[in-house]
DNA sequence: CTGAAAGCGCTTACAG
DNA sequence: CTGAAAGCGCTTACAG
């Protein structure tokens, strides 16, 4: 035992179980799979009853059917789903290509989406894009070799060359938040132009005019679109934006930025942060480095609507991800029959307001 | 176009395809997929040279092996792994079971657990067990159909029978933070009690003296044992701790239980709570519901040390998850040949310092 | 409604 | 090093 004991039973017996030798003898093949033909023996039917056994539709009467689930039962068979892929060609794999899963959006999204699909009865197979885990490209040849039916790209970009072959191959490829619309590929985003035009215009009618844009060194395109709608409208307006742009789409970065904004000659009086995490950055470098108050010395505008926005210490104005019509959509074009009109989507992001912007200064 | 349009040029030319019609006229079968045999006759080899070229060590002439992989590249095959996994027994398929996949510790756990088995040449498949979308057992079954080599479950309880059929089936189980002990599973968790004996005694030094301890409803084995073990040092110690116990393990419980705690005849001056999340509420209670400062007024201690524990609104002490040696052992045991000694094992939790706990009032 | 048979795309002894 | 052949576990026309 590596811990030092508890005095309280109750405490002792939660835990220190660690040393225990539950011995993990397996063979190396281990026990094999009750295969279909085993089960038509014992249920003494053919091998074609049984799968007709387990396929919604099929003609069997109802008995031969009662006597295949009895022996299937027993012998604990489960339908063999990469056999059966083979021979229907769809395997009811859908691919999801995602980078930075734990970041809150992404996470999200990606729960919301694995959800929908689950529901619609496919099987999600997640491949992680992150830069140490090989890319975007590595993840969608995976998606090849596992015959998905379909492909959902969260985050970054897909090589033409590769994504093509997906789209060769028969497979649905669907590609979040991108603007090279590939023909053939299902695109969906988000009208992120009004979104970045309603922050500026909210800042504006408030009163702030120093206006500062933070945004990562990171160019997505929704990244860009925010930002150059945003600074389109205050130009139209007359008004300049400073604008920090560097690093990581993180928490760090805006810290960073409210950091160089706010001792700089000309501090801002308003800032839209073209992503939550980066905007309570900015709010933490604001109030804790600088004693600026929130909102009446300073404005903050985010975009996702993270939890943490909704959360006491922020209470931030921000945009929200229509995650769930997304995910909606993408089960749509996925899991549903054929889509063949076209099936790009450009979603909404609602405004969310909370504290962080005053009604006027 | 449902977008106002942006005067600036390259604003909208950012967004607004939303209409356009790339239409997916697909056939709905789609076109089909290269096979080995294609590729056999295009290459001048027999089908079993094809099989050679992709399999790592196979005895194959080098110019056999370029002809092969010249003829793969044009017709643009990629091995079937359904097929594959259908003669080895073995599929590369890891399945990770998990519910609350938007959870700040779950997608770092995810995060990690999904890289690290990608590099390892495994591909990954999760399973939502999420209240709404199914439960574990559900996908557990599905792990069944997909021949999964391995599951992970990652949060939540298996039903035995269902445990046991994977078991049976040759599956490699590997249960985190789970108690049952199941024989044959792999039982990976982390020191709660060490650390919930530490967050007490670090409470005790610093002069704190009225305790109190949050939990969430939930009564999981790891959210049990750090309640009970800080029960138990605080009672050796002679001091009685109130305890708030409801709601899900989130921000909202937390802030819940900090106004309920703060108004109560004697509220306390100290509290650990059992997960960050419920820190950060508790501490956005005692600041903003309250005025109480922290760590002076109030001393917060919470679990996980998810990013947010990092931010400098809160500032959180508390205790790191070994999210990347879980995730190492878990491969070394899924990818690893033959692990035959007991597998199992307990992960410190390490204390992470920071200034919600006073050095001494 | 049912069974025998062909076939999905692969791998792996088995001879050569 | 190489090819012909058997077989992994399933589904689906095809006759009956």
């Amino acid at each position: 035992m590596t811990l030092q004991s508890c005095v309280s039973d109750e405490c002792t017996a939660m835990q220190g179980r660690g040393g225990d030798l539950s011995k993990t003898t397996r063979p190396s093949v281990g026990p094999a799979f009750a295969s279909a033909q085993e089960v038509a023996r014992r249920a003494g039917v053919s091998r074609s009853a049984v799968s007709r056994a387990f396929t919604p539709g099929a003609s069997i009467a109802p008995d031969t059917r009662a006597k295949v689930e009895a022996a299937a039962a027993e012998l604990g068979y489960h339908v063999n789903h990469l056999a059966r892929g083979l021979m229907r060609q769809q395997t009811g794999i859908v691919c999801l290509v995602v980078a930075d899963i734990q970041t809150p959006y992404l996470s999200r999204l990606l729960e919301n989406l694995s959800r929908r699909l689950q529901e619609a009865g496919k099987v999600v197979m997640v491949l992680n894009a992150g830069r140490a885990s090989g890319n975007v490209e590595g993840a969608l040849r995976q998606t090849l070799n596992y015959r998905a039916d379909a492909t959902v790209v969260l985050s970054g970009t897909p090589y033409r060359s590769i994504a093509q072959s997906c789209l060769d191959s028969g497979q649905r490829l669907v590609l979040l938040n991108r603007n090279d619309h590939l023909p053939g590929t299902v695109n969906l985003s988000v009208d992120n132009a009004r979104a970045a035009r309603t922050a500026a215009t909210l800042f504006l009618h408030a009163g702030y005019r120093r206006l500062a844009l933070v945004t990562s060194g990171v160019g997505t395109p929704s990244l860009t679109a925010r930002r150059n709608c945003f600074l389109a409208t205050a130009g139209e307006a007359g008004v300049e934006v400073h604008v920090w742009e560097g690093g990581a789409t993180a928490y760090e970065s805006g810290l960073q930025a409210g950091t160089a904004l706010f001792s700089s000659a000309e501090p801002p009086d308003a800032v839209f942060a073209v992503t939550d995490l980066l905007a309570c950055g900015v709010m933490d470098a604001a109030r804790h480095r600088f004693r600026r108050r929130v909102p009446d010395d300073v404005g903050v505008i985010g975009f996702d609507d993270i939890e943490q926005a909704g959360w006491a210490s922020y209470d931030l104005t921000t945009f929200g991800q229509p995650v769930a019509e997304i995910a909606d959509w993408t089960v749509r074009v996925v899991a549903g029959g054929t889509v063949e009109e076209p099936a790009d989507r450009v979603f909404e992001a609602p405004l969310v307001w909370r504290s962080s912007v005053a009604r006027s200064l």
